[in-house]
RNA sequence: GGCGUGGGUCAGGUGGCCGCUUGCCUGAUUUCAGGUGAGAGGAAAGUCCGGACUCCACAGGGCAGGGUGCUGGGUAACGCCCAGGCGGAGCAAUCCGACAUGAGCGCCACAGAAAAUAUACCGCCCCGGACCAUCCUCGGAUGGCCAGGGGUAAGGGUGAAAUGGUGGGGUAAGAGCCCACCGCGUCCGCGGCGACGCGGAUGGCAGGGUAAGCAUCACCCGGAGCAAGACCAAAUAGGAGGACACGCCGAACGGCCUGCUUGGCUUUGCACGGCAAACGCCGUGUGAAGGUGAGUCGGGACGUUCGGGAGAGGUCGGCCCGGCCGAGGUUCUCGGGUAGGUCGCUGGAGGCUUAUGGUAACAUAAGCCCAAGAGACAUGGUCACCGCCGUAUGCACGAUCGAUACGGAACAGAAUCCGGCUUAUCGACCCGCCCCAUAC
RNA sequence: GGUCCCAUCGUCUAGCUUGGCCCAGGACGGCACCCUCUCAAGGUGCAGACACGGGUUCAAAUCCCGUUGGGACCA
């Protein structure tokens, strides 16, 4: 699985008028801990965008939102729903919330808003537990 | 042992798994895969100073503007650092200080007689005078009160601040009027590169505060900033640069354009008359339009000649003197630049050790070392173990060590690079010094 | 990354240049009372702010320094 995952790296979105359409035209879910928008965009793949702004702190924890939901997106990349742009805003208590809670959280919402495949084997991280 | 104070170092470590950026090597030769190495700080922050670097400007001078402000040194430079002086805080170690000048202008609310000018209000004292009262030797004396002349600055609710302070002498009352001590000023000598210090003589008291108010003096500062700047270079759009002679004002002449006046022509409307059955045609008068000839009356641009004269504007990134460029036209050449990309981009006033000089900051020399460079933004996530701190529990005669559980580990993320300052910061360790207590 | 500007009642502002009359003025808004049969309008009164921390000064909204929070511009 693990394999799989190294051969598909999860694509980005970069450029501000993609953020700006996903913002205008995506359904928006509120959890505790992140924002999620999300609209379809008609390619192959499923391209994330994770937005962190002056509100939420100064560098160190703008900088360490953005790393938490890159390798939340990182290690659950090949169960997403392709053909989507989803655009994430962390929130406060993302950051002080405990990994693994936090990774069923993520897993839950996106479920929910049927971005993404249940995991066949539960999840590839908590393979330990 | 406790309290305090100054300086320095560090900012958890190791390993597994999964990832990011990048140098080199190999395969592939756009991409990509593998191997191997590197990858945030003491403040990276605030952008408060100073430089390097880059572009623009630049003969030079003056003014303005900004900054600094005890003295000497260090430095590429500084508002930084070191050493010293003076003032202040502290028992002390030590710490703090925009700490130059008081010539001129301004301001000093309220209160107060008065707020910067030397005098004056109340008061105190003396003098002579008018009136009243008492005594009376009927000359006057004493007391009160009223106005006047003079001497004073002792005292005067104030105020942030009041014209040296304390004590004594002196006087009608007083006053540096005189004396002693202290303070202050001036001069001289000595020490120090200097800020300044020490000693002596002397003056009789100069003269308020504020310059983080305007100012004066000394020194420094050209402007902008890596989004600086350099190179390559789509689509679209036309521009950019060089050379040439004339460029301004007045007068005369020449032709051109236009307005006006006037003559005739063409077209057409109206009125009258004639011809004609009618359509219509002809003549006269009048109005309009068009082009045209003349007049050279008015205006405009142009050319030639003559005379006068360097003119508008721009730039020197605040202004002036001064310097430089110089509109529009003709002709020649073909590049300029946006998106995008590449460079600038990290080896440097670099670090460490040793030696020498210096009280020190620092400098010099030798040896060794190379340590991030992005472009939507890398330097991470997770698990385990070890180490640190705190609390609780149990064992233990008590303490240290050790055990278990829970909790904690700050401030904070490079963006051209350095030297500083300021601000934020849980703590750990090391070195020096002061004071207190105890022991010897 | 760099260059600069601003901060005064709930809101919009005056005062800052030249410190004192300022326990800071005005307008809109709020509250209470009067007027009216009631509401509106009107009248009277009240509450309410110098972003924060130091310094200079006798005295700071004002001058100086630092911090915080907003905003503008530069390819």
């Amino acid at each position: 699985m693990s394999d799989v995952s190294s051969r598909c790296p999860p694509v980005f979105l970069k450029k501000t008028e993609d953020f700006e359409r996903v913002k205008r035209e995506g359904k928006r879910t509120t959890t505790r801990f992140f924002n999620v928008v999300s609209c379809r965009s008609g390619l192959g793949n499923a391209r994330v965008g994770i937005v962190v702004g002056r509100r939420l702190g100064n560098a160190v924890v703008r900088n360490r939102g953005k790393r938490i939901f890159r390798e939340l997106v990182r290690h659950t990349y090949q169960c997403f729903v392709k053909g989507h742009d989803i655009v994430i805003f962390p929130k406060r208590p993302a950051l002080e919330l405990n990994h693994q809670r936090l990774q069923e959280a993520w897993i839950t919402t996106l479920i929910s808003q049927e971005l993404m495949f249940a995991p066949n084997p539960p999840a590839p991280l908590v393979r330990g537990a």
